[in-house]
DNA sequence: GAAAAACATCGATGGTTGTCAATGTCAGTG
DNA sequence: CACTGACATTGACAACCATCGATGTTTTTC
């Protein structure tokens, strides 16, 4: 594996390697409509807003969740094979 | 997902999301025999020896490495499944 | 037993990260 | 236009992390 490609993917590694944000990706992606909005998520974490904002903005960023304003509320969800892939670089080691 | 499985889970995670620590596994994986000691790894890295000993017991600790002692030298391989583990998690919420 | 080779551990340092309080932005409401 | 509610952004701080040089440990060789 190349050094660049290392890197590319410990940035989408290290964005899911926090145990909040794992649990934000599963609380979304069990979420009715697979999508959630920040009101929603803030309260089963035990974290302030910004904090889960924060943490949403990492995810995003790394391509792993999709985030849409629909007038005063922003729904995020998982892009789709985002994970698989992923999952698919620790199935080649086997 | 519970508080502590995500922790747990993020152990691992944390782990394999650092650039030269996923070149460490590709490169013991597709080593001869999937095994390679100490001294093979610090060259394709560019790291010093005492970074990639760091690096390995990292790797060892969250239980993704195995780590054999022969002789003057340290062996160490993938442990069978640890990344397939990881890799159904991602695979769960597709 | 002295020397060398392979690896682990220690201490220090610069950089990164998770969290929060405070503040800013923007859409809807009356 | 003022007000409220939902989010995003900023600044600050403590904790953590990756790297390195120096040193310790263990095994093999002479």
């Amino acid at each position: 594996m190349s050094a660049a490609r290392a890197l590319e993917l410990s940035k989408q590694f290290k964005a899911i390697a926090d145990p909040n944000r794992l649990r934000l990706v599963s609380l979304i992606s069990s979420s009715d409509g697979s999508e959630a909005c920040v009101c929603d998520l803030t309260a089963p974490l035990g974290l302030g807003q910004p904090t889960v904002s924060h943490h949403l903005k990492i995810l995003v960023d790394a391509g792993i969740l999709h985030r849409e304003k629909r007038g005063v509320w922003a729904y995020y969800s998982l892009v789709p094979g985002a994970l698989n892939t992923l999952a698919g670089v620790l199935g080649e080691s086997r």
